[in-house]
RNA sequence: GUGAGCGUAGUUCAAUGGUUAGAGCACUGGAUUGUGGUUCCAGUUGUUGGGGGUUCGAGUCCCCUCGCUCACCCCA
């Protein structure tokens, strides 16, 4: 006889359980509500994709396609992978639906689990959640503005303050080969200086150079020409009009030059939000243009904006803030007697229809053990229900928290928590 | 993929290579009839992650393996 097997989880992946649960469901419905406020609509596409979408709109050469994805073959034959991110979907959604027929800009958010085959540790799973948020048709650089002031409002009314909004330009298909050459030209001096990391990053992707945490690399590019200096009038000028109105809009926002992204579909603004209070993971939301990519993927030429948000390392700053509330019964109701038990659990039932949390206590269990059970579950009132109760038509009532009590009337119950919060 | 640290009861942790692996918390029951929390008493729980080796003797030392954690890489 083998011993059972011990279930777990897969690597990376978990369970989310009560209190989380609860920082979950405040920040979906903060989500919710903030954004559809700016018109934001949900959409939902399948959590399985083709993998050519993903190689393709990621870039063949990201870390993502070139080692992280999940994929797999089906039974016929195609090959498919599970989403690494959200916007590559956002935009075949986009195309595939002719979205585009419709007023621009056109807005859209999406939330779920993203999974990606990397070693876990803080705030890092291969199965994560991302709030995705897409908005199509619009090269306006007041709604960059716009969608920063709207993230950082989701961001205050879950009760997240303190944050850093980082932003940059990496300009656009025209300026960046200019400023990619004068950086390795610069780079090229000091090349024995450079991390054996960056000395492959020179030849495969060079503006990762910068944001590398080596001290020997930040210290050589000291002096390196930033990516703002050598941007071309339109990205320039987009990037000053953005800045203006995240002043205008009251965004606190600090430059970071160095700051690049990891995929290769954006363009111009670029931004990040980081937190001091996690580990080495410390952005919380990224994203930023993305102005060539629904042409590459077969539609209308269409600059778009987007940003995803890491709801693990929201959830994990929340934990950390005191005051977090979760639900508890408002009613426990403990019986003596079989006769009370009956009673009790259709006082229960009228009670919930009101919009109660109501728990019933078994017969079979001590009066004493059912009023610790009411205590553990942190309960706000017991009722008490035995064969006096039953003979006065009355119940008894005691508040946990100060052990005050007394009696009530049967039929009035759907009246006496409303009269007590 | 690379590196480091850690795996002992449900949980947090003890146990100079030496009897039968312990404690707090938690849990269950009790302290006279129908009243929780605090207190007191009693009780339950282990293949010391798994496998192999060294030794008279291994939770402890060595090797392998699995898992967890953190960091690098990369990213949300």
């Amino acid at each position: 006889m083998c011993p059972a097997e011990k279930f777990r989880a897969p690597k990376g992946m978990r369970d989310v359980l009560p209190p989380d649960i609860y920082i979950w469901q405040k920040l979906e419905k903060t989500a919710f509500e903030v954004l559809s406020r700016y018109g934001f609509r949900e959409m939902r596409t399948p959590v399985v994709e083709s993998t050519a979408l993903f190689s393709r709109g990621i870039g063949e050469a990201t870390d993502i396609v070139e080692k992280e994805m999940y994929t797999f073959e089906d039974k016929g034959g195609r090959s498919l992978t599970l989403r690494p991110e959200g916007t590559a979907s956002a935009v075949r959604c986009y195309v595939e639906n002719q979205l585009y027929n419709l007023p621009s800009p056109q807005k859209y958010y999406y939330w779920g689990p993203m999974f990606r085959y990397e070693r876990p540790q803080a705030g890092r799973y291969r199965q994560f959640y991302q709030l995705g948020v897409e908005a199509f048709g619009s090269d306006s650089p007041a709604l960059d503005a716009e969608l920063l002031s709207m993230l950082r409002h989701f961001l205050l009314k879950s009760g997240l303050e303190g944050l850093n909004f980082q932003i940059n330009s990496i300009g656009c298909r025209a300026c960046r080969p200019d400023f990619i050459k004068a950086l390795l030209e610069y780079l090229g001096a000091g090349l024995e200086g450079l991390c054996a990391d960056c000395r492959r990053r020179y030849s495969a992707n060079p503006l990762r150079i910068l944001d590398c945490k080596a001290s020997g690399c930040q210290e050589l590019r000291k002096g390196a020409p930033r990516v703002t200096d050598h941007l071309c009038d339109g990205c320039h000028d987009h990037f000053d009009k953005f800045q203006h109105y995240l002043k205008l809009l009251d965004v606190p926002f600090s430059l970071n030059h160095e700051m690049v992204r990891g995929l290769d579909y954006y363009t111009r603004t670029t931004f990040e939000v980081t937190s001091e209070n996690l580990g080495a993971q410390n952005a919380v939301t990224a994203g930023g243009r993305y102005d060539g990519l629904v042409r590459e993927f077969g539609g209308p030429d269409t600059p778009a904006f987007g940003f995803a948000v890491g709801m693990e390392r929201l959830v994990e700053l929340l934990r950390q803030a005191p005051g977090q509330d979760v639900p508890r019964p408002g009613i426990f109701i403990a019986v003596i007697g079989e006769r009370a038990h009956s009673e009790a659990l259709l006082t229960a039932e009228v009670l919930r229809a009101d919009g109660s949390w109501v728990e019933v206590g078994e017969h079979t269990a001590s009066l004493k053990n059912q009023l610790r059970k009411a205590d553990r579950l942190s309960a706000e009132y017991v009722f008490i229900i035995g064969d006096e109760e039953l003979d006065a038509g009355s119940i008894k009532w005691k508040r946990l928290s100060d052990s005050a009590s007394g009696s009530l009337p049967a039929a009035g119950v759907r009246s006496f928590l409303s009269g007590r919060r």
